[in-house]
DNA sequence: TAAATTAATGTTATAATATAACAAAGCGTA
DNA sequence: TACGCTTTGTTATATTATAACATTAATTTA
């Protein structure tokens, strides 16, 4: 992880870890039925801490299915830089590290001029296990 | 517009209509509010004919904004294909159509042998207008 | 270290987005 | 006509997310 060092405040902390230890993209009250024994009760202390991690990067929002993964790649810098690939059958979601797509979208210029410095990918289709069946 | 011709029912084409005239991406709500007048009244009659309008390639759904745009590319072929240019300061959005970038992207091969059918890609930044500023 | 500033928390209420379930009407076609 | 399929209408409800305001904790700086 190359995410500079970061301190987490307690609920960021909580929140963090239950999303790190998860096998998939977790829903905000999925999380937030999880952490009810830690003390955290309300939506907003969930999504505060969502917003938080999001922004520096320790968590990324998988927007077509409004779910948060934990961060494993190493090229989406300060989750400017995301793309996942997203099984539409057994709905595994797995971030994509290739650093010649990012590079590729990184570098990307349309005809209007506009200067990107975010993007988000999301691919579809099935997965290696799905498509055997 | 090269999809092929398609029959809308009733409700669909009121909708589709209302998109289509539109300069930015809709939002559900704010649609139902604005065909209440041509007898749509539930938030249903709206999600049902976004989705089948989504699933014919007419529309296209903004996911990062939860928003509705008509279909202006001719690279993304029955919505399997979408990329989008985002301002975040004045929330334009424009689908971007360049098919260098489409056929990258639809040739994309991951290291897991996963198969894709379907992407979309969303570009954040600011705008000429607005970096002009 | 006290004051000032900023970040995080707690809480209640509510807004915004989206789907379930069921009944009925319309349409294509065998 | 009768069958299957799509669309519609309607009520209720589920899911996702934010507003507003009071309080506490942590950090900076004078």
């Amino acid at each position: 992880m190359n995410h500079k060092e970061e301190f987490l405040s307690k609920n960021q902390q909580i929140i963090f870890d239950f999303i790190e230890k998860a096998k998939e993209p977790l829903k905000a009250y999925s999380i937030l039925f999880n952490v009810q024994k830690k003390g955290i009760k309300a939506p907003l202390q969930v999504y505060r801490a969502l917003d938080k991690l999001v922004e520096i990067g320790k968590i990324h929002k998988v927007e077509s299915r409004n779910a948060f993964i934990a961060c494993k790649s190493s090229s989406c810098e300060i989750s400017q830089a995301t793309a996942f690939s997203i099984c539409n059958k057994c709905e595994n979601v797995s971030e994509i590290n290739n650093p010649k797509l990012s590079k590729y979208l990184t570098n990307f210029e349309d005809d209007t001029g506009m200067q990107y410095n975010k993007y988000n990918l999301e691919f579809f289709g099935l997965c290696k296990k799905c498509k055997a069946k």
